[in-house]
DNA sequence: TTCCAGGAGAGAG
DNA sequence: CTCTCTCATGGA
């Protein structure tokens, strides 16, 4: 049992479900879940993060790992004050305040990302289940069994039908060309790793099956560039009913998106997205008078 | 039965 | 450049 202090202004629970995670599941107030090839287990009390691992990991590493992983060593409470340009966005952070993004293992979420288009979250949660089911490996942690994502070895030989049957649909062909590209050593993540936005954004984008808002998925909840903004169905529904109260392209709310919310725009982006999914009535009335008017933090 | 979901690619205009 | 259509799947 690893133990983490002092953790302020987080919270577990809306940093893992809030959509950019598809591998935790909460049983009573504990979360267990599935990191590069082992199980976590982790429960908040207060400022205190409880861990166990199904590794036996060596405690110098295993503490500084989490609290990347959990974006604990960010500042985040300044990039929020940052992005609290509005009595809606106060609201919103007030409501959801210590959610995090993740800093993801990259694969992983380069394969999610890619299986998560024109598909809703409780769909690519099973998907991504029986992946690891068919094709990773078996782990336990205290009565509680999972298994480790596949790695691009694995899935770039499966057959299309062995994908199919895990439920890909036609995104089959596109994780197991990404995983071939990995393999071969055309895609190289450890270079990506070192990129800036632009460029890890631009290498991702190349690839068949991976555009413009998969790749901003993967630049923001794994490679930590908060500059990303990944543009789905929500989020363009989001920003045309709060601040531009018309229809929009995706280049009119990216660049609006930036101008208003600055270089954390991925942050604020989280936020309302996680924000409209917790309030049916994130559109009503009440709650559309708030943008007008400003408000500190 | 039709619609929708953390979209992308191909083709047409 | 933008618009439209299709893609596989299952839950509402």
């Amino acid at each position: 049992m690893t133990q983490i202090q002092n953790v302020t202004d987080f919270s577990l629970k809306y940093t893992l479900e809030s959509g950019q995670s598809f591998r935790w599941e909460r049983v009573d107030n504990t979360y267990y879940g599935v990191v590069e090839g082992r199980i976590l287990k982790i429960s908040q009390e207060g400022t205190t993060l409880h861990v166990e691992s199904s590794l036996d990991e060596a405690e110098a590493d295993f503490v500084p790992y989490l609290r990347h992983y959990l974006d604990i060593v960010r500042d985040v409470p300044k990039i929020l004050v940052g992005v609290n340009n509005d009595a809606y966005m106060h609201r919103v952070i007030k409501k959801l305040w210590g959610m995090r993004i993740l800093n993801q293992e990259l694969w992983e979420t380069i394969a999610s990302f890619i299986l998560s288009q024109n598909n809703n979250v409780p769909r690519i949660r099973g998907i991504i289940r029986r992946l690891s089911e068919r094709f990773g490996e078996r782990l336990m942690l205290a009565g509680y069994m999972a298994y480790s994502f596949p790695s691009p070895d694995v899935l770039a030989t499966a057959t299309e039908d062995a994908l199919l049957a895990c439920g890909t649909g036609y995104r089959a062909n596109y994780l197991r060309d990404t995983a071939q590209a990995i393999i071969s050593g055309e895609l190289s993540l450890t270079s990506m790793r070192q990129m800036s936005y632009t460029e890890a954004k631009q290498e991702l984008i190349r690839r068949n099956g991976i555009g413009e808002k998969v790749a901003d998925c993967i630049c923001l909840f794994s490679l930590g560039h908060l500059a990303a903004l990944p543009i789905d169905v929500w989020i363009k529904r989001i920003f045309e009913t709060l601040y531009l109260r018309r229809r929009a392209t995706h280049r009119e709310i990216r660049e609006f998106a930036h101008n208003y919310f600055g270089d954390s725009v991925g942050y604020a982006q989280q936020y309302l997205f996680h924000y409209v999914h917790e309030c049916p009535n994130w559109a009503d009335a009440d709650h559309l008078s708030l943008i007008e008017m400003k408000s500190l933090l």
